[in-house]
DNA sequence: GAATCGTGGGG
DNA sequence: TCCCCAAGATT
């Protein structure tokens, strides 16, 4: 962490001024934004900021409603299970931050009485708020001259001064520029506007320079060439991985699905049953894998019929291409230790990651359980 | 400092 | 189809 004292300006400079009035008559109409001159609720700034780290506003906005509705306060988040947090982000990702957005309610409720600190230090501190987070709630919800550095950010500094370093590198450079521009007053307005002038003018790809409020002291612009910046490092990307994933449906229209560990990859969340993911993958390893269900004394083991094709999905370090096997059972068939089954009514409200409904998917599309089953969960829209 | 950690949309 | 990457944090 980077905690240093940093220089701003101590008159707003006429860049400041000038983006600021943009900003007025810009701005984007956001649901986690209040109307000039109100204050921010830092429950919801601290709610909206953490769902929108590495996710696009456009995905977050159902999201950010419905926990409002379930929590309407820190306290009320506080007192949830784990669970139901972690069913409420599913599909949204990096479910790390649903952990750590619980832990950091309780943490808000004993350690500060359920109020957010307003100091940059004393939000760094709360789980799942590192200088990024820290800096904009403090902006944004307390009018804190604090300057959070985003990706808009880091694209909109590395083109005004045409920044060379590659990123990530150039991160102390841009939040040091950054900083020199933040003025004292409306911080976080300051903060918010750099973001809009990056998602909706200075895109990374055909940036709308002739609406830029900065176009004309913009070094990048002056040289033709704005889509340069920022430089990154190039970045190495994963090997496929490959598994097999086990779709078993019971004739009374349940799935058979168990809890990932608590931490990692998809930590916590629910899956139906596979193999790991590995870059060597023996198919017929894979199939010796499956669970082994049987029904009560005719202890007949259920036949695993492979679906034909794969799914594909890809996270952020590697691709995953898993095989997928479907079983239908009869209603009796009883869960094997550490699974359950679970009602396809239901499976909406599940803590499904999306590979996982990808899957279930894949399963629904073949079409051929040949039963009842697979009417029913042909009906559900929810998989997808 | 480098790896790990999801997902979906846009060009 | 492929590639990029979005209001980053943690270990």
């Amino acid at each position: 962490m980077r905690q240093r004292s940093e220089r701003r300006a101590a008159i707003s400079c006429p860049q400041t001024t000038a983006l600021l009035a943009w900003y007025d008559r810009h701005h984007r109409r956001l649901p986690w934004r209040v109307v000039p001159g109100e204050h921010p609720d830092p429950y919801r700034v601290w709610l909206s900021e953490i769902m929108l780290q590495q996710t696009t506003v456009k995905a977050v906005a159902p999201y950010y409603a419905r926990f409002l509705t379930h929590w309407g306060d820190v306290r009320a988040l506080a007192a949830a299970a784990l669970d139901e947090v972690l069913k409420s982000w599913a599909g949204l990702g990096y479910y790390a931050r649903a952990r750590n957005l619980h832990a950091c309610a309780r943490a808000v409720v004993e350690r500060h009485g359920g109020e957010f600190p307003n100091s940059e230090a004393e939000l760094r501190a709360l789980p799942g708020i590192g200088a990024y987070t820290a800096a904009a709630i403090a902006a944004i919800a307390f009018d804190a001259p604090a300057t959070p550095v985003d990706g808009n950010i880091e694209r909109v500094i590395a083109r005004l001064y045409a920044v060379d370093l590659p990123l990530p590198d150039a991160k102390r450079e841009i939040h040091r520029l950054a900083s020199a521009l933040t003025p004292r007053r409306r911080a976080g307005d300051f903060a918010q506007a750099m973001m809009d002038l990056g998602a909706t003018i200075c895109t990374p790809r055909k940036p709308a320079c002739a609406l830029c409020p900065w176009h004309k002291g913009c070094a990048a612009h002056a040289r033709g060439d704005v889509e340069a910046f920022p430089r990154r490092m190039p970045k190495r990307e994963g090997a496929l991985r490959r598994g097999a994933a086990f779709v078993a449906l019971r004739t009374d229209g349940c799935l058979l699905l168990r809890a990932r560990p608590a931490k990692g990859l998809l930590g916590g969340m629910t899956e139906v049953p596979t193999t790991e993911w590995l870059e060597e993958f023996d198919e017929r390893k894979a199939r010796a894998g499956a669970p082994h269900l049987s029904a009560g004394q005719s202890n007949r083991r259920v036949a695993w019929r492979r679906i034909p094709g794969t799914v594909r999905h890809v996270f952020t370090h590697f691709p995953l291409e898993l095989s997928i096997y479907a079983a239908v059972c009869p209603a009796r068939t009883s869960a094997p230790d550490g699974m359950r089954w679970a009602a396809l009514d239901h499976i909406a409200g599940e803590a499904l990651p999306s590979v996982m409904r990808k899957v279930i998917a894949k399963v629904v599309a073949d079409g051929r359980t040949g039963d009842r089953t697979t009417a029913k969960i042909q009906n559900r829209k929810d998989l997808r």
